[in-house]
Order: structure tokens, then C-alpha cells, then sequence
DNA sequence: ACTGTTTTTAGTACCTAGTCCTAATATCGG
DNA sequence: CCGATATTAGGACTAGGTACTAAAAACAGT
């Protein structure tokens, strides 16, 4: 042994994961082994061939060739409002709105429907997002319609707590509590929690 | 001839184009010509073989190798990972990015960065985020670059935490802590804190 | 209809980077 | 020294090809 078979192993995962174009040959050649020493590591290991790697990866690419998506301004539609009080929006969830690994929701859409009802709830046009305390409860797969109600549970005069449950049918798939800054101008100085 | 060779080699062109991962065997069948004729065919139009095909888009892939998530689907920009340690992105905020009202930017788009950041660190086929607590600490403007830094601060099977801060200069803008679910292929029933 | 050209098909040998299997050695620990 | 573990060697087979030769089929022009 050049140096014990578990070491080999470990530095040959190492390797492979580095660089998964590499050959049972030039492995058996970095390792100074035989190719078939290398091909029983690999077994052990599971880890493919060369060409299923290769595959592998290629397939990574593919699966996904959307590029970044652009958020819109308005994330989901308002369908009722009573400012100060309660709003209601939908968001159909749509394909580029999902991992395409996956096919469910990426977080920041549904946080971005409740922020801005969050936002939109409140009667002063110039709301900031403070805090928010959030919970995916259930993941929305493409082609689901998401109902977000936002209910506001306190009113000062600059702070706003704001509560969204975003369902799926009857099943709730998002919650989260929004501290909200009715802010005026909002220059430089803000120390804490402002920002939207 | 079917259809003449000019109009089969075009269509062969496209057919590969779209989908690099077709076999000559299975080309042959689709287009009622022999192996041969498609190997002629690719010949003349110097279409490499599926395994260079394939090995082709693989090599595009490793040009930037983050592995959970495809880069494109990161929002920002990585610039340093360190899969389930640390990494590093950077968000140049744009006009879409900002309210017209003040120019601030909408929290969503934080949050989006910071999520996507946490969904990337973890070295794993899936990650979802399962729970969050963020707090957004002073406004950001268009044209700020943000620096969101993720660092893992809990590593289990199933959860790990993940916690972001993000930065204009030496300023802290937004920070967060990501609870991520390792989850496999997360179906129907997931009781609680499941999404992404 | 016959000829000439192009196109298509068939078949062979060979290649790479393997798998799967058997069998012979090496090497190590007790 | 013995038995277990590890390594190496070899053969048969595979997919998905290349490279080449040769025959057959299709088409065009006269």
C-alpha cells in the first residue's frame, strides 16, 4: 500500500469532485495504483464513470437556461383594500417563478407578495420594512394561486405591525409578522431597522 | 429521400442545437435515415460526436461551479463560496430595484439577495428555507453596491442556519438568520416550515 | 432506357472509457 | 506462517462512436 486504502479513497473523492473530467487512467497514474485499484475505489465510493460525471454536470446546465429574472414592481395583484386595516392580493405562481430544479417557489417571490401588501396596506405611500419574522409553511409549486391577506394588528404613529397568511386553496403556505416604518423622508442618519 | 437532405440537415442542426444529449441511433430513427447517413450528415456539418457535445456544455458549466443553486438563479452576484462554510455576493441596486416615490430599495430585493445567497452556501442538491428573521437596518439607494456575506452557523442533517449580513461600504444594511431545510423531494405533506 | 452522379445504406475494423467477473498475487496484522 | 484484506491482471462485453470500403438506390440529363 502506497499509503492505506482510506486515505486513497478520501483523496480520490477529493479529487473527482475538484475535477470530474479525470480518467481511471490518470487517477491510477496520480495515485500510482492500477486502473482496476481505481475502479474498485470508485465502487466503494459510488461514484460514476467519467462519462455519467461528465453527464452530470452537463445536465446542470441544461435543466436551467432562464436566465435571472427581473422582479416586477408589483407582486401579485390587489385584489381588496382597506388601508390601515386589511388587503388582499393574488400571485399565480408562473415558470419563472420556480427552481427549475424543483419546480417550487423560490421564497423570495411569496415574501415579495406579502411585503408588498405589507407595504401597500398601509395608508401613507412611503412604508419601509423594518423586521420581518417569516415562515415558509408550505412549498407552491408552479401553476398554484397564491391568496395573501395582510390584517394590520397595531397602529402607532411610526411603527406599524402588519400580519400576511399567504394560502394555496385552504392550506396556508406562508406567514410572517412585518414591522413597518411609516418613515417620512428617510436621508442618511436612520440608525436601526429602516429600510424597504 | 424523404425530404432532401438540405431541409434534414437543417432540421438535424436545430434538433442537436436544442438537445445536445441525442444519439445518432436515435436521430436515425426520428428522421427514417440510416446511422449512417446522420454520421455523414454530421460530418458535413461538423457536428462533434454526443460525448464531446455533451463534454462541451459540461466545460461551459464548470466555468463557475457553485453547485445547490445555478448561478443564474442566484440573485447578485457571487464572488467567493465556500459550500457549507461561507460566501460572498454582490447586488448592484438599479432603478428596478427602488421605489420611485424615495429611491430606496424595496426590502424584497434584499431579502431575495440575502435567501438566495443562504440557498447557494449549502452544498447540497436542494435547499429550501424554511424559516427567517431578518431585520432591515438602514435604506439603500440606487446605484449602492450591497455585499451580502453568508456564514453557516449551524450544520445538521436536515436544518441548517444560515446567517446573512449585508453591507454598503462599512455600513450594515440588512441581516438575517435563514433557517434551511436540506430537503429531499418534499411532496404533499410537510406539517410546518417547508418552502422556498 | 442507359449512363453518370449523388445519396443512402451496409458492413468491417478499431477506439475509448468504461462494466462485470474470475483468478492470481501482494501485503499486513497477529 | 496463516488468513484476511488489498491489489493487480486478464478476458468478455458495452455504448457510442470514427474511418473506411463497397454496394445499392435515387435522381438527372440525354
Amino acid at each position: 500500500m502506497r499509503r492505506s486504502k482510506k486515505e486513497r479513497q478520501e483523496r480520490l473523492q477529493e479529487t473527482i469532485q475538484a475535477n470530474p473530467f479525470v480518467t481511471d487512467e490518470e487517477l491510477a497514474g496520480e495515485f500510482k495504483v492500477s486502473v482496476q485499484t481505481i475502479r474498485l475505489d470508485r465502487m466503494e465510493l459510488s461514484i460514476p464513470e467519467l462519462r455519467e460525471r461528465i453527464k452530470y454536470v452537463a445536465e446542470q446546465n441544461m435543466h436551467d437556461e432562464v436566465r435571472s429574472l427581473p422582479i416586477e414592481e408589483v407582486i401579485g395583484e390587489i385584489i381588496d383594500i382597506e388601508l390601515d386595516k386589511s388587503a388582499i392580493s393574488i400571485f399565480d405562481v408562473k415558470k419563472d417563478h420556480v427552481f427549475k430544479r424543483n419546480g417550487i417557489t423560490r421564497g423570495h417571490h411569496l415574501f415579495a407578495q406579502a411585503n408588498s401588501l405589507a407595504v401597500a396596506v398601509i395608508n401613507d405611500e412611503m412604508a419601509l420594512t423594518g423586521k420581518a419574522d417569516i415562515r415558509f409553511t408550505r412549498p407552491v409549486r408552479e401553476g398554484e394561486r397564491v391568496i395573501a391577506k395582510a390584517k394590520v394588528t397595531r397602529l402607532e404613529k411610526l411603527k406599524t405591525i402588519v400580519e400576511v397568511s399567504s394560502f394555496v386553496g385552504s392550506e396556508r403556505v406562508f406567514c410572517g409578522e412585518f414591522s413597518m416604518f411609516r418613515a417620512p423622508a428617510a436621508e442618511k442618519d436612520d440608525q436601526d431597522e429602516i429600510g424597504n
